[in-house]
DNA sequence: ATGAAAGCGCTAACAG
DNA sequence: CTGTTAGCGCTTTCAT
C-alpha cells in the first residue's frame, strides 16, 4: 500500500481555483475572504480531505503554541491535574506536551526535552529542584511551578493555601469532639512544613498545646504504612484522630491500622489531602479537596500570559475544600 | 524582557565559522564532518545555547515522528500505560500526542486532532468505537487498539489472553480449594466477554457446572459495589471466590462486603485484573498482572513499525501473570 | 478581494 | 570533507 501523502494548502487551492494565500485566510478563519470563495474552499476541503498542518503553521508563525508539562507517573493526583490540563490546552488553542519525570531521568532531562520541543512555557507538577536550578531554568523559559513554595518571587507558582486546608480539616476534627489529634507530616514534600505549621498552631488556639503530635512521614503510601507501626507501638496512646499529608499517606495508615484491628473511623478517624480522583472511588477517605479543575485553570492560564508575556510572576493560593466521607467520626470514649 | 530569540542553525553555523548543512550534519551526528569541525561546532553550540528545533527537522523530512495516544482518564490502567508509552516514545525517537476521550468528547473528535497533528499513528486505549468506525478511521491513520477485540484482521490490536489469564487465576483458586466460585462480568467492556468464557470454560473442566455464576457488572467501582449488593440479597448462598472483570471492580465488591461485616479473604476471596500500580499499593488484591511494561513496548514498536510501513497488522497476545497477595485465602467450611 | 513572492528553521541532493 | 541550492507546508507582506 503506497503511502498516500496527505493534500498539502497547493493542492488544496489547486482544488478550489484560488491561491495558496486566499485558501490559507479560509481555513483559518481569518478576515480578507468573500463569502463566495470560503464556501469554494471549504467544499474542496471536504472533498479532498485537507487538514491544516499545525507544526508548519506554528513554524511560519514563529511560535510553537506548546506548553510542557513535566510530571511524576506513580503520583495520581498528578494524572488528574494532567487530564484537567488537557482540556484548558484546547481550550486556549495550545499543544500539552508531556514528559515524565521519574528518580533516574529527573526534571533537568526533561526540561531539556521540552527546550527541544521549543515549549513556550513549562509547568513542573511537584518539583524536586532546588530552588537555584529552577531560577537557572527560568531564565530559559517560564516556569509554573505547582505544589511547591518557591521563595524567589521571580518564579510563578500554583498551590493550595496549605494554612486555610488545614485550618479547615481540623476546625471539622474539633467540633466533631476530637482532641488527641496526630499529624503525619510529608517529610521533605513541597507543602508539608506549611501543612505541619498549620496543624500546630491550630492546635495551639484550640488550646491542646499538650497534644501536638507529629510523626515523621512522607508522600507515599508506605510512608503511611510506617506512621502507623510506629503509632501502634504505643497502644495505650492511640490518638483519636490523624491528619494525614496527603491521601496516600492517609490510606497507608488506615490499613495497617485496620489490619491490626484498629476501627477506622471507631478507634481513629482519619482526614487525608488531594482528594485524588483514582482512590476516592476506592476508599471512603474524609479529605481536603485540591479542586483540581481550578488549579488546572489557574495554572495553564498562567503559562499561557507568561508565554505571551503578558505578565509578570504570580503566586494564587487556592482554597481547599473538605470533603466528608467515612473515615473520620467521633472520637472513642477516651479513658 | 524582551523575548530572546533562540540561536537557529544559520546563527551556529556563523559562530563556528562553517556552512549551514555542515553544522546540521554535526548536530545529528551524521556522517560526513571531519573530526575538527565536529568539535569546532559543539563548542560553538555550547556557547550560545543552540538546539535544534524538531518541528523544523520533522517538517523537512516530511515526517512527523509522532505517535498519537487516545485514553480514558478516570482508568488508572491506562495511567500506567501512557507513563510506559512515554519512555518507549523516548528510545524510538518519536514523540507522543496525548488525547483524551471522554464521554463528552469523543474517539472520533480525539482522532481528529491527532490527524491534524499530523501523527503517523494512533494507539487508542481500550476504544468504545463501533468496528466499522475503527475501520474508517484505519484507512486514515495506522490504528493500534489495545484491550478490544477486533474481528477485521485489517486492524492491529494488542491485548491480554484473556483465556489464559483467567485459566491461571481459576486454577488457583481452584487449588486453593475454592469450588463455589462466581464471575463478576465486564459488561460490554473490551475483553469481557472472553474472560467470562473462560470463566465457564474452566468451571466445566473441573466438573463444577451447577457451581457456574455470572454476575452483571462493568468496569469501574460501582460496578462492583452494585455486584456485590446483589450478592448479598441471599446470604445463605454466598460464593467462597469471586473473580471480578479487573480491579476497580474487586475492589468495589471488595469494600461493600467488608462493610457488611464479610470477611476478605476469611469468608470470600476475591481475585481482580490488570495489576494497577496505583491501586496495587493501596489494596493488597490478588490480581492478574497484564505485565504493563512489555504491553507499552509491544503496543509502541508495533506503532512505530505501522508508522514506517514496515509491517502489516498483527494482534500480539500477552500472557497475564498471577500476582498474589492477601485477598485470597482458603474457603471457607461449607455448611 | 485576490495573487505573487519571500521566508520560518532545517536537511537532502548535488557540486566542488 | 565542505558549501550551495532548493524546498518541506504554511503565512505574511505587498502588489494588483
Amino acid at each position: 500500500m503506497p503511502k498516500p501523502k496527505r493534500p498539502t494548502l497547493v493542492d488544496l487551492a489547486k482544488e478550489a481555483g484560488c491561491s495558496p494565500a486566499l485558501a490559507s485566510i479560509v481555513m483559518r478563519d481569518a478576515p480578507g475572504a468573500s463569502e463566495q470563495t470560503r464556501r469554494k474552499v471549504r467544499a474542496a476541503a471536504s472533498r479532498i480531505g485537507y487538514r491544516p498542518d499545525r507544526r508548519a503553521q506554528n513554524l511560519r508563525q514563529s511560535r510553537s503554541k506548546r506548553i510542557g508539562v513535566l510530571y511524576t507517573v506513580d503520583n495520581p493526583f498528578h494524572a488528574d491535574l494532567v487530564a484537567a490540563f488537557w482540556r484548558n490546552a484546547r481550550r486556549t488553542g495550545y499543544q500539552m506536551i508531556l514528559g515524565i519525570s521519574s528518580p533516574d531521568e529527573g526534571e533537568t532531562e526533561g526540561a531539556e526535552l521540552m527546550l527541544g520541543e521549543r515549549c513556550e512555557a513549562l509547568i513542573i507538577l511537584g518539583s524536586v529542584s532546588t530552588e537555584s536550578e529552577l531560577l537557572a531554568l527560568d531564565r530559559e523559559i517560564p516556569l509554573i511551578i505547582v505544589g511547591k513554595e518557591v521563595s524567589d518571587r521571580q518564579i510563578d507558582t500554583v498551590r493550595v493555601d496549605d494554612a486555610q486546608a488545614v485550618g479547615q480539616a481540623m476546625r471539622y476534627l474539633l467540633s466533631v469532639g476530637h482532641s488527641r489529634i496526630a499529624h503525619i507530616d510529608g517529610g521533605g514534600s513541597p507543602g508539608a512544613a506549611e501543612r505541619a505549621a498549620a496543624y500546630v498552631e491550630a492546635m495551639r488556639e484550640a488550646g491542646l498545646e499538650d497534644s501536638i503530635r507529629v510523626i515523621a512521614g512522607g508522600w507515599r503510601y508506605q510512608d503511611g504504612h510506617d506512621a502507623a507501626k510506629q503509632i501502634l507501638e504505643d497502644p495505650q496512646n492511640l490518638p483519636t484522630a490523624i491528619i494525614a499529608f496527603d491521601d496516600l499517606v492517609a490510606i497507608g495508615t488506615m490499613n495497617e491500622l485496620l489490619r491490626h484491628g484498629v476501627g477506622i473511623p471507631e478507634e481513629v478517624s482519619i482526614v487525608g489531602f488531594d482528594d485524588t480522583a483514582q482512590l476516592s472511588s476506592v476508599v471512603p477517605l474524609t479529605t481536603v479537596s485540591q479542586d483540581i479543575l481550578t488549579m488546572a485553570r489557574v495554572t495553564w492560564d498562567g503559562a499561557v500570559e507568561r508565554a505571551e508575556n503578558r505578565a509578570g510572576p504570580r503566586e494564587p493560593k487556592l482554597p481547599g475544600r473538605l470533603v466528608t466521607r467515612l473515615s473520620v467520626g467521633p472520637p472513642r470514649k477516651l479513658p
